[in-house]
DNA sequence: CACCGGGATGGAAACGTTTCCATTGACAAC
DNA sequence: GTTGTCAATGGAAACGTTTCCATCCCGGTG
């Protein structure tokens, strides 16, 4: 073997240059296509280029340049259907461009989150796009400044200099709770997110706002905001199912919660939409295709990808110091078959149906 | 502003240095939790550590160490929740031990698989976790060998001294064939990716061997392979239907395919199970809460995801040569209601239902 | 008292690039 | 023929670490 190679067997810029014979600066022109390198040198120095198989140390590349191409991506959970979604439509985006996504989860967990900070602060990714849950004390806002990069948060509101790209939950709460109220209903629970999280925060006050606009009041129990889990959801469906007066309808506020309160509905003998009527934040196969399909609010959720790709490239091309930008996707509600005017009489045992053609 | 700092305004290991009077190499001994290095000292670095608010730079770091404690994670799609409950298991592995995930998506395409290789093999992972969907020519091999890393692959067999976590897809569709055969059904079409892939693959040839047990011929037609996407689902469902002798029975091949088939189904009006019976592989919310809820062949998808970040962890410390490891993950059949006796009439006419208690 | 061993530390090389600066020719203009 | 310009190239510094080697000093031992 006669081209020597570094220590994990592939050869660097030197071997190449040795090979072909010319300084390293130059074959660093070449890989670079620089413009000032003769042809014929260009020529010889990408023969032995392919002919050793070099590949530019991306790692080298970063310590010089400052630069190392990748995008932090941080949210509770990957596994989320939701947050996938957005990371595939954001890398959809940034990879052709040359960027690498690193991913990273933090469990809703403020520990985590600072962990994970700590990792991007060393890593020294070109931007950072996030979705944290810890509310804000400063620490985390000092710990995001001192990052020094551009920050894109998703559907999150956090005081700084930082882009946001989120959905109007307030609205699709909102037009959810009136299309239930125009229904006739009174009792009518929230599942939702904490309200320490925005999407949480923000459903809770459309909820609220359609009933204040009607001038009615919110009964406090039929509030249950704790988290985005199927689980929390199908627990307090069936809390809130086995009270004396249970809700008539059910606001599930958030992507993953139909399945845990159709669950419940379904253990509960509860019947779709006679007894409870059902309306889903977040449009999924489920909710299209459940019996009967379920009213959704729904919103484009690759759209909060795509825009947080998109506003890490405006920053990443000079615009760093532009003034932060602010996008709110907006909600539209979907009818279809899963509310009925609420049942006159003791809920549970009404057998009026509406029944699609 | 009487300290140092790099052009991205970080400080460096000089500064801390210079700030607390000690050689660069002390400072690095205090951050590696050096032995020889006396408490005194320890304590005064540390103190200028705290208040510069130094983080050692993880990309020099890698460029002396040649390590990066990142692994590459690339799959077709990452918006695929399969795929995504899987980088989410393996991350959960990956991260509390220091390890970044790195993920690419490829979109099943060769190029794009050959791209992501080389961003690879310039950016030099630890380690590669992939599932790569074009068959092997050779050159796909050989860029694999060219990357001198461990190598884990999923669902995927490449000949090759690489680890493999993979799912005995054939046993499932076995399962569910035979199902389908005992309950009486002779027209039983499977809807499953290419057969380029082994998921694809296995299922036809354990679906083929289910019909060679029973000595009865397979009808091609019947047999639709193309893709994991719901979109093919509906289609070949839809073309299916619409034959002269549809088949009584559909095996839905993939997590996300039962969507695709439940619609077409409801659109031809082809009750369930009267004038269809239908197994899907792949547990989910929309098999479990559909009506009726859906027989399925399950499996343990996370545990794809966990098992290759054990073989990735296993690699890393020390058995960078042993022999490649080869992990098949058992399928079982779950009975719901989806799957009744085929119609002895014209199917589609058929009203005899099973209906659940 | 000379010597030795060893812990603590400083200094410098090396990792693989990019980029600045200097040098060299070639060629045009005077 | 001298001078100036410019393209092509070589050489070296610098990026921020880790780690090897040498030095120093301390205390114990013979």
């Amino acid at each position: 073997m006669r081209r020597r190679r570094g220590a994990d067997g592939k050869s660097t810029i030197k071997d190449v240059a040795r090979a072909a014979k010319v300084a390293v600066g130059t074959v660093s022109r070449v890989v670079n296509a620089h413009p000032s390198v003769d042809p014929a040198t260009r020529q010889r120095v990408e023969r032995v280029i392919a002919r050793l198989g070099y590949e530019p140390n991306a790692i080298a590349q970063s310590m010089r340049t400052r630069v190392t191409r990748t995008v932090g991506f941080v949210v509770p959970d990957i596994s989320n259907p939701n947050w996938a979604w957005i990371l595939g439509a954001a890398s959809r985006i940034l990879q052709p461009r040359g960027y690498t996504v690193v991913v990273a989860s933090t469990g809703g967990e403020r520990a985590l989150e600072l962990d994970v900070l700590g990792v991007f602060a060393r890593r020294r990714p070109d931007a950072l796009i996030l979705a944290l849950d810890s509310g804000d004390d400063g620490v985390l806002a000092r710990a995001l400044r001192q990052l020094r990069m551009p920050i894109v948060m998703m559907e999150r509101e956090l005081p700084g200099p930082w882009d946001a790209v989120m959905t109007d939950h307030a609205g699709g709460a909102y037009t959810a709770t009136r299309h239930l109220l125009g229904l006739g209903h009174r009792r009518i629970a929230l599942i939702t997110a904490s309200e320490r999280v925005r999407p949480g925060a923000q459903r809770v006050q459309g909820y609220t706002r359609a009933f204040a606009d009607e001038q009615l009041p919110v009964e406090p129990d039929l509030l249950r905001c704790g988290s985005f889990d199927p689980d929390f959801a199908f627990r307090e469906t069936s809390s809130l199912l086995s009270r004396r007066d249970p809700p008539t309808a059910i606001v599930a506020g958030g992507i993953q919660l139909l399945a845990g309160v159709l669950r419940a509905a379904g253990l509960h003998g509860a019947a779709i939409p006679s007894a409870l009527s059902v309306v889903s934040c977040g449009d999924t196969d489920l909710a299209q295709l459940a019996s009967p399909p379920v009213t959704v609010a729904r919103w484009d959720v690759k759209a909060i990808g795509v825009a947080a790709a998109e506003a890490v490239l405006r920053r990443l091309r000079g615009a760093a110091s532009a003034a932060p930008a602010r996008v709110v996707l907006e909600s539209e509600l979907v009818v279809r078959e899963s509310c009925a005017p609420p049942c006159a009489r003791r809920p549970g045992r009404c057998q009026a149906r509406i029944q699609s053609p």
